[in-house]
RNA sequence: GGGCCUAUAGCUCAGCUGUGGUUAGAGCGCGCGCCUGAUAAGCGCGAGGUCACAGGUUCGACUCCUGUUAGGCCCA
């Protein structure tokens, strides 16, 4: 029997069917280096419209993680896709570098050490941390072929970005939007320094734990009438008794009045029986209950001080522990703290920076407020305001360095307004310009605009930039006049923030006097200002005339955790610097989930790190993995998952390279036919495509790449594997290389490559210029797929036809392919080609058939079909009878006609002819 | 404890929004089979869902309302 195998024309590709993305996606990416890629891009897309998304820097410590990668990423499929609509789409990529995680590293690392060092010298040590970790960070983002400014992005701790912040504090301190306050923070009395929250060390010790009762003296006349009348508190840090200046209730909670002896005593009725047991005092009687709402204009005395103080509702009043009713002391303890802002209360603070009571409260003065406990509680037994005293296990917090016990303390701190210039209520009105992606994300930030607290921009720590201001060495009056700022800002912005450290007092107040007591002698303010207030700044700090972008920018597009952070912080710095925000649209994502939806953490060592996924699978599959899954809600990883997503890569790699591989002999500019000669099929198949092409337009424009990521998919595998590339594999291999029905074909695969290595090259960058580079060479093309946009898609009333058309025809071949399953199963044929296919049809479906009789063998990939009219439709499948051609492999009639070429069907001996064999 | 959000086949998603209404769809995976001229490929058929749970509104709910459970982010 001939081998006919060398006639036909099979597909024949150098793309490999094995992406073996590791080891070849680096190649791609030194080439994009090579040529600029990214320089290339915006030089090709001069002077069109711009699209700027403005990059949130991710903070310079570690390495990336999963959600790190899934940021970016999803950032570089929004910078690439309008890059590829014709937009001039430029990225500036930029790091967090101040800040007291960074801090914390260092000091840690100097502590390991033994050493102590200036602090001049740990901000050199800090920047040098942030530098490497920039340069890793850096790296492992060009890997995902993110693509953007790598040599000069912005980074936090550059002169002239420190000197943007300070612009933006000058211009709320000129507008008078900033203030200082009294603010209870996390205090070492030891290491005589304000902690940051992660800087707390917990650990469980034995606190005195006192019951105090505070005597009502207005309100609850009623009950005073029966016998005096008390609220009972609970604490475990008596220390704080003397700054006591209200007690909270929970205004819906219910409370107990219960008469034990003559006196009457307040609880949290849930509470009232362990409070009172634990008192000694069983024998009470419940005289009265109410919501704690009822208690609002109730006072009380002090227990051993003279002042008299109010009952104020909170919402942070716990029945968990306690008697329901919490003593509150504004200037030691969060909760306090707020609550006292809201019901005016002073912060009352009487504690230095060694710990020590002062002057305020005479009776401990001098005392370490610890030391003071024990005498706080023997003086409340004696006055026989004492119910109860325990000695409690609790956690507390301690210094991470002397492991010491910590206090909170009232100490003075700069703060943003919200109310100046209505700063909330412009806030609020900008929110509602934008637009926000999911839309639930408009809610969630004005929820946390419309309650949050005045800002407090401050922090005592040495890593970030400093609150410019002087202190008269002699009265302690602030200064902070624009002139002054001013100075600073320029010398910051020439010798960066170590010129602030350096410049003597003197020198940055030129010659300024004291306003109240005409001193000329300066103290330097030594807060810096927190890192929110940096990143916050970021949009002032870049998008401008040194970068060459223009502000506000078109999108922000962050975790849904920076609804708080970024988003508004920004939106705050920019209000109070331009009057509007500075974005149009935000887009959050959700966070990574393991297997089993739970959050992804270290500490729960379920964590998959992107370097890993990279080495195994390569950047393009996690940056698939990135696009299959709707990242608005939180979006799950796990290695089975990732192996889905390979699936689908393969499946779309196997297809372009089933493209490619029959175009081996296709040059565009010489073999291309025009549609209109296109067989009807290939043109159905390009309006399939073209329908995919305006879907996927859509679905970028809308940011909703999970739907590019199916809608590619079921193209590949539904639209042209199983049909239109089955189908046509016939006249792509039998035909003459050159006769027009190939021909036909691969114009439209041609167009198909092309168009689908466009489509696809914002999700999976390297495989596209991968197919990019394997596609026939066509001068009208440029070099990269990166650099090309997408082409308009017009469907017309003729695709609209086709579509009608081909789907009911689609739907016959569904029955077709079934009855042949049927006939398979039965044993009766194997392949389809062994198979007859006779059809029963009536009406419009018989004259459908009948229009394209000739064609069905091939849409059903069988030898042959016959038509009978009449009857129900009907589908009946049997073993073909003719010889079989061997080399096309169809059961045709024809096959045997020919003597010389018995073994052929006539396309194939005509075929042959052509081909000269 | 509060605010916002999520919950449809083993997996990833459609359907649900301002218009509630025939047997809830797709791809992958899985099972069975075919092919060996996309071959560490390709094709076909098939089995998978009480739409988290419980109430309510309605003639009728995956779709609207309430609650519960689980999970997430941000606060406390």
């Amino acid at each position: 029997m001939t081998d006919y195998k060398d006639t036909l024309n099979l597909p024949k590709t150098a793309f490999p069917m094995k992406a073996d993305l590791a080891k070849r996606e680096p190649e791609f990416l030194a080439y994009w280096e090579k040529v600029d890629i990214y320089g290339k891009i915006r030089e090709a897309r001069r002077g069109r419209d711009v699209y700027l998304l403005h990059d949130g820097p991710p903070y310079a410590n570690g390495l990336i993680h999963m959600g790190t990668a899934l940021n970016k990423v999803l950032k570089d499929i929004v910078v690439k896709s309008k890059t590829m609509a014709g937009f001039d789409a430029p990225y500036v990529p930029g790091w967090d570098c101040h800040g007291q995680p960074i801090e914390h590293e260092v000091m840690k690392e100097l502590r390991a050490k033994g050493e102590e060092l200036e602090a001049a010298e740990v901000r050199a040590r800090c920047r040098a941390y942030a530098e490497k970790f920039v340069a890793l960070q850096r790296e492992d983002f060009k890997r995902l072929a993110v693509f953007g400014t790598w040599d000069t992005p912005y980074l936090t701790m550059h002169p002239h970005y420190e000197a943007t912040v300070l612009g933006a504090f000058r211009a709320m301190a000129r507008d008078g939007r900033v203030y200082r306050a009294l603010k209870p923070v996390h205090w070492c009395y030891s290491c005589e320094t304000a902690l940051a929250e992660a800087e707390l060390e917990y650990k469980d010790v034995k606190s005195p734990a006192v019951t105090v009762r505070l005597e009502v003296v207005e309100g609850l006349g009623e009950l005073r009438a029966q016998g005096p009348t008390y609220l009972v508190v609970w604490t475990t840090t008596p220390w704080t008794l003397p700054s006591n200046l209200a007690a909270a209730v929970d205004a819906g909670y219910d409370y107990a009045a219960a008469r034990a002896g003559d006196a009457i005593y307040i609880v949290a009725e849930d509470l009232l029986a362990g409070t009172m047991a634990a008192a000694g005092l069983p024998d009470y009687e419940i005289v009265k209950t109410f919501k704690g709402a009822e208690l609002t204009d109730v006072k009380y005395r002090h227990p051993f001080i003279e002042r008299v103080s109010p009952v104020i509702t909170t919402d942070f009043v716990t029945l968990e522990q306690g008697t329901g009713v919490v003593h509150v002391a504004p200037g030691h303890g969060a909760d306090d703290f707020y609550a006292g802002q809201q019901y005016g209360l002073p912060i009352l603070s009487p504690v230095d920076d060694r710990g020590l009571f002062t002057d305020e409260v005479p009776d401990y003065e001098g005392t370490l407020v610890f030391d003071a406990d024990a005498r706080i509680v023997e003086r409340l037994r004696e006055l026989g305001a004492l119910l109860n005293y325990e000695e409690p296990e609790h956690s507390y917090p301690h210094c991470w360095r002397c492991k010491n016990p910590l206090l909170f303390r009232a100490t003075k701190q700069w703060f943003l307004a919200m109310e100046a210039g209505d700063l909330r209520g412009a806030a609020l009105k900008e929110i509602a310009k934008a637009e926000w992606v999911p839309r639930w994300g408009e809610q969630r930030i004005v929820g946390m605009v419309e309650s949050r607290p005045d800002w407090c921009i401050s922090r005592q720590r040495s890593w970030g930039v400093p609150i410019p201001a002087l202190y008269c060495a002699s009265c302690d009056e602030l200064h902070l006049g624009d002139e002054f700022l001013a100075r600073v800002e320029e010398l910051v912005a020439k010798e960066g923030i170590e010129g602030y450290w350096r410049a003597p007092a003197e020198e940055l107040a030129a010659g300024a006097t004291c306003e109240k007591c005409g001193g000329s002698s300066w103290r330097k303010s030594e807060d810096i200002l927190d890192v929110w207030f940096e990143s916050g700044t970021s949009h002032l700090a870049v998008l401008n005339e040194c970068y060459g972008l223009p502000w506000p920018a078109d999108l922000y597009l962050e975790g849904s955790d920076q609804h708080r952070g970024w988003f508004q912080l920004s939106l705050l710095v920019a209000l109070c610097t331009k009057g509007s925000s500075p974005y149009r649209t935000v887009i959050t994502h959700g966070f990574m989930l393991d297997v089993d939806g739970k959050a992804m953490h270290k500490s729960a060592g379920n964590v998959i790190p992107p370097q890993e996924v990279v080495e195994k699978y390569g950047a393009d599959v996690l940056r698939l993995w990135v696009a299959s899954e709707d990242y608005r809600t939180d979006i799950g990883l796990s290695y089975r998952l990732l192996d889905q997503v390979v699936e689908t890569y393969r499946r779309v790699r196997n297809t372009a390279r089933f493209l490619l591989g029959n175009l081996g002999d296709f040059d565009p500019g010489r073999d291309a036919l025009p549609p209109e000669q296109w067989p009807e099929l290939d043109r159905f198949a390009r309006q399939r495509f073209k329908r995919l092409a305006r879907r996927v337009y859509r679905a970028y424009e809308r940011f909703e790449f999970h739907v590019v990521y199916h809608a590619v998919h079921n193209f590949c595998a539904v639209d042209l594997s199983a049909f239109y590339l089955d189908v046509i594999k016939d006249r792509l291999y039998c035909e003459a290389p050159d006769g027009p029905a190939r021909r036909a074909a691969q114009s439209c695969l041609y167009l198909m490559a092309r168009g689908l290595a466009k489509l696809v090259a914002p999700v999976i960058p390297l495989t596209a210029e991968d197919v990019w580079r394997h596609l026939p060479a066509d001068e009208r093309e440029p070099e990269s797929v990166h650099l090309a946009e997408w082409d308009e898609v017009d469907i017309t009333a003729e695709d609209d036809a086709l579509d009608e058309k081909f789907s009911r025809l689609l739907e016959t071949r569904g029955a077709v392919l079934k009855a042949l399953e049927e006939a398979r199963a039965a044993g009766s044929i194997g392949h389809p080609l062994e198979a007859v296919v006779a059809l029963a049809a009536d009406g419009d479906a018989y004259e459908l058939l009948a229009a394209e009789a000739e064609n069905l063998p091939a849409y059903f990939i069988t030898s042959q079909v016959e038509l009978e009219r009449g009857g129900a439709a009907a589908v009946a499948v049997e073993a073909a009878s003719d010889e079989k051609c061997q080399r096309c492999w169809q059961r045709l009639p024809s096959v045997g006609e020919d003597p010389d070429r018995p073994d052929l069907c006539e396309r194939c001996r005509r075929v042959m002819r052509r081909i000269g064999k």
